[in-house]
DNA sequence: GGTTAATGGTTGATTTTGTAACTAACAACC
DNA sequence: GGTTGTTAGTTACAAAATCAACCATTAACC
């Protein structure tokens, strides 16, 4: 009705993101979940340990804001396609260490690698400055 | 372990989208979840309603990328909530034009009003180039 | 005009997520 | 040393998203 309004939807800007966010999303999804029948959940703790070493689960948490029912049910797929070990802490026993096998290394080696890859063909339709200034309005909505 | 990484999670842009999304969204989505009983998918469709005027579910879905299950569930779930009706097409008796009731439409403003203060909060961390910047990027991420 | 294909939209089964309640281990306090 | 409170992680159940199969109607074609 009113195409002249103010408001557009598409310059509302939590719906921008959202739909930039699914689009830069896709085609690496594609990758992770075809290649390894990962979810989002999964390659993401895949990628915690693979870059920050042994982590436990509530420091994952932490960093990725994701909620620890998701995690756990991520570390036991994980578990279960055998990319990665628990070990009980001895000094609290509450605590589980994760850490990556050598087949959840190189499953991470290789996504990440893809990731890159994927990262900049996102990249290319953007100048340098438009990158840098699109990384540093992210990063402070994100801390909102 | 590899601190010193060329790679970082947080700098991985579909990551740093996703973040970004999610926590822009959060504040709006608690509105509109708690004030009207809406799923995200609800919302769309009635502000797509409220800014377009009359469209189809086809129509829709082309704008906003939902699959038609999706807004399928929406639709029946506004109409239940008296926000929109139905209307046959006559020319083709598959075709469903949607359109708000006044009470749908009163919800639309509402929404509308929170979702334009809510943009205009989190856009204030931002200076107007960045803004600028920040919509173009978005607008050329959406269209991969 | 009868068959086949395509389109608009819905439904049902399965998967994934979200929320709350839970167990087990530890810490603090008396 | 026994309550009470926290913290790490899991589980059970409800809500939601996904995917495939499904009508009903229209279009295409012979």
């Amino acid at each position: 009705m009113d195409k002249k309004d103010v408001f557009e939807l598409q310059d509302f800007l939590p719906y921008q993101l959202n739909q930039a966010a699914e689009a830069a999303s896709l085609s690496f999804q594609q990758i992770y979940k075809g290649r390894y029948g990962m979810l989002r959940t999964e390659w993401r703790v895949l990628f915690h340990l693979g870059l920050y070493g042994q982590m436990t689960a509530t420091e994952i948490g932490q960093r990725s804001r994701m909620h620890k029912t998701k995690i756990s049910r991520a570390v036991s797929a994980l578990e279960e396609k055998r990319f990665l070990t628990r070990a009980r802490d001895a000094g609290d026993r509450r605590v589980e260490t994760l850490a990556l096998t050598s087949v959840g290394q190189a499953a991470y080696r290789d996504l990440r690698q893809i990731a890159q890859t994927h990262e900049a063909q996102l990249l290319r339709a953007l100048t340098y400055e438009e990158v840098a200034v699109l990384r540093r309005a992210l990063k402070v909505l994100a801390a909102f």
